[in-house]
DNA sequence: AACTATTTATAAGA
DNA sequence: TTCTTATAAATAGTT
């Protein structure tokens, strides 16, 4: 917006995209500001570069508007990305949140839309959702169902591995030297278990109607 | 930023608050999707009116950008402060022995095991399964994700004969009589709208690995 | 929802 | 980086 108009795109000499992003972070950070003051609404902006620096701006707490989005929007749910156990403490301190807001009612409906999600993703709920409410549903699905796929692929494929040692064991207890214990594991590298990993990407296509966007 | 200047301070009257509150959030809107395509950068923005309505802009997925942003808060924190979370542990534990006698258990409990059944559906706690458990939830999910397709086609083709009607109707304002309504009506019947269900029965072949079973 | 007079944000240059 | 400045964009008040 000065000297020359530009294209929304990304900005190709590192430089300026630098140059820009500082400025603009400046100008969306007090735009967030300026819309909280004036309009007396909460607003959270979190930023981070493309070098993965965290920028962030709250019109009050931080924490208390992403708890407040949480539970507003329980059809984003967390990652979980650390230990289980850390995933664990986290979920007990959300509801603890919870619970220390003293609302039994807001424990009550967080139960009862968990319970409407669960059958929406079993499809027996979705009436009235809308296109695009159906499209994120779709996508999620997906992503649950390759992930599951590939989680089988690699089970299947620790069974497989095991089993291949009791063969070559067993095969080996019966003295046949060293003709046959080959041939098991030949039949095991060439005939077996393509990898999970390019086939598992694999899973996630092409479930949507010629039709969908 | 227009016919006057104004004080950056909470509007008075309401209806000029809401009115620039749509404004500027239009406006923040955009700057934050400009600012994440020219810089590269990932965005979320979270805002909450006066009312208690949430809006929210993300440039990715708004899950992964406060997952992402939780970590990095977490390790800020871990610095100044490292026992903290067990401080909150505890404190969440004896907290939840004093209602462990009432209904709150209860349905924390619920609550509790539907976000897990949900995050499974999701993929995203499926570790400690059995290769049975994973063939019956992948089987839920294909389920699941067949209907939500299905219910997805059926829209598109409601969608469809809405706006079918819509050119007819324009086209006969228009006064061209027999001829360029029949032409509206081929061009739909040919080249429109596949059959949604042997497209939905489609969409539950070939989701699994070729080792699986 | 539009319109516009102004203010603001900012792209390029220094 | 920071400042400058011409210009694009946003928007406050009006219709």
């Amino acid at each position: 917006m000065a000297r020359e108009k530009i294209q929304i795109k990304k900005i190709d000499n590192a430089t300026a995209r630098q140059v820009t992003f500082s400025k603009r972070r400046r100008g969306i950070f007090k735009k967030a500001e300026e819309l909280s003051v004036l309009c007396d609404a909460d607003v959270a902006l979190i930023i981070f570069s493309a070098t993965g620096k965290l920028f962030e701006y709250s019109s009050s707490s931080m924490k208390e508007i992403l708890e407040k989005h949480r539970v507003h929007s329980k059809n984003l749910e967390r990652v979980d990305q650390p230990s289980v156990e850390l995933q664990k403490t986290c979920k007990f301190l959300d509801y603890h949140m919870l619970l220390e807001n003293n609302n039994y009612s807001m424990l009550f409906k967080e139960a009862a839309e968990k319970s409407h999600l669960l059958r929406q993703m079993r499809g027996e709920e979705i009436h009235g959702l809308s296109l695009e409410e159906l499209q994120k549903l779709e996508r999620s699905l997906e992503v649950g169902l390759g992930r599951v796929i590939e989680k089988k692929g690699k089970l299947l494929m620790e069974e497989n591995e095991r089993l291949r040692q009791q063969v070559a064991e067993v095969s080996n207890a019966y003295g046949e030297e060293g003709q046959s214990s080959e041939s098991v594991n030949n039949i095991c590298n060439s005939s077996n278990a393509p990898p999970p990993e390019s086939e598992s990407s694999d899973t996630s296509l092409k479930l949507g109607l010629p039709y969908a966007g």
